[in-house]
DNA sequence: TATTGACTCTCCTCTACGAGGAGGGTCTAT
DNA sequence: ATAGACCCTCCTCGTAGAGGAGAGTCAATA
């Protein structure tokens, strides 16, 4: 019969280790001292203790180990759920070299132009959405307004509220090339009839946008697409599609170009 | 100004965490209404955010990327950080690799023999020590009871307490194969002189002890020592010294031999 | 026999990152 | 006026123990 001290040593785990298995009911002293409340262990039991701390090294919780103890379940049954534990653990590897390849894309950008963070990318999930929109060829792209102008005419006369934030879509335009091939996209809460010059239906979603926002005049926004281009490539992903960009605060919030934040978008997936 | 619904549903964050990084005072909203208590967040604040979701994504904790966001430190401190945190997720993999292959090596058990479960092999450090030991040829391995005796009662004479357990070292005896070179050791509190039959002193630890523990008669020991020198290889380990076999329980504590525990340990190191 | 040091007990708080829910106040449209 | 959608604070919950306070127990020594 051991103490608690010396089981503890001899099994090369701690006091309060044996305390606590104790107080959830995962392995227990053979016999409690009544009057002194001192713990008493048996070598008989030291298997399954050992038992307890292999499976712990295989990355078991102390949940899922008393469970496999206590159910006895056949080979069949414990073989699948290795085979889950192992494949739990395979997707937090694969999380792993995900965060390894991310940091190593940042100390590539500090390394080479000392700009420390200015922009950050993300991966979000972007959900479809009702959206009214207006496309036209654009000779650059500061005009947009008469766009966003005329979409909003429209919207205000079927009476449906717009849900910011606004985008546009800039597509491939091959004819063409001294022109811009500009779509402008209100969010909307309810169906309204098209026209011919507005389209109205749902902009389908995206698992993977890769975003990152820009704050500043849009001189300066071909920063934010470097940025996000840029890690786009250094983390192994693909585009996907045309991007998206968000005016989160523009003309119409304030008045001061500095303050203007605008988010950009990829749709990606990993390579 | 965005209430807290529409500021998470544009970042794809929950308003639970938005509260939260409040609390923690790593994200405060812009300003907070006095009588509502509505947080009240702005399309400026949205980089910043950015910028803790990304290190997020990096694996950094809340804690570090509040303060790297305060103590905006320079290029080369910020690169130190990033390969610290670099070293630190790749111990982590390193480990779940280990995990893995301790899980791959139980499931070659279970569907080989179906025979679930009978002996875990851990790995342990285990402390140098003070002992006493008496080193003899033995026709087999019953025959070791004189040896015992003898040590002990060369203990006993210098008033020297035994820390059990005890324990055996079968060395590798080339000279003479029909008969076995043991040692029998006893853990001792204090120095006691040598004698041409005792040997005293430090038995040196060992940072890396593959051990498993048998219950049974001796006769069936052999099943811990396959178990155990079958986890070795398939763990990729290597042996490293000869082995020791811990009497935790027999024949002085109990008369049935099912009782009988023992344990197994292998200096090993990962090849 | 008294004391000392090593050991043990219970109970409390702390860790990271929110999720989930209770109970109650606020805003907006019908 | 009311319903539904929001918002607020405060509480508990999960992992696997670590650390410490305050108090009781044991064995050996002075």
């Amino acid at each position: 019969m051991f103490k608690i001290g010396d089981f503890a040593r001899l099994n090369k785990v701690t006091v309060k280790t044996l305390r606590f298995y104790d107080k959830i009911g995962i392995f227990k002293p053979l016999e409690v001292d009544n009057f002194t409340g001192y713990r008493c262990y048996s070598a008989g039991q030291i298997p399954k203790l050992n038992r307890i701390i292999a499976l712990k090294n295989m990355g078991f919780s102390l949940n899922e180990i008393s469970g496999l103890l206590e159910n006895e379940l056949d080979g069949d049954g414990l073989y699948r759920f290795l085979e889950n534990k192992e494949s739990e653990i395979i997707r937090n590897i694969a999380r792993e070299q995900e965060q390894l390849s991310r940091i190593e894309a940042l100390k590539k950008i500090i390394a080479q132009e000392d700009s420390i963070m200015d922009y950050h990318v993300v991966l979000k999930a972007v959900e479809p959405m009702l959206v009214a929109s207006v496309r036209d060829l654009i000779p650059n792209y500061s005009e947009q307004g008469h766009l966003w102008q005329e979409l909003g005419e429209y919207i205000a006369k079927y009476n449906a509220k717009i849900i910011p934030p606004c985008f546009v879509v800039y597509h491939q335009n091959e004819q063409e090339e001294s022109r811009i091939d500009a779509e402008v996209f209100e969010p909307i809460n309810i169906k309204i009839p098209e026209s011919d010059r507005v389209k109205v239906g749902v902009f389908e979603g995206n698992q993977e946008m890769a975003c990152t926002v820009h704050q500043g005049p849009y001189e300066k926004l071909f920063n934010a697409y470097n940025a996000v281009t840029r890690w786009i490539e250094e983390n192994n992903y693909e585009i996907t599609g045309p991007n998206r960009e968000l005016y989160l605060k523009s003309y119409s919030d304030t008045g001061d170009p500095n303050e203007f934040i605008t988010e950009i978008q990829f749709p990606v997936c990993k390579m």
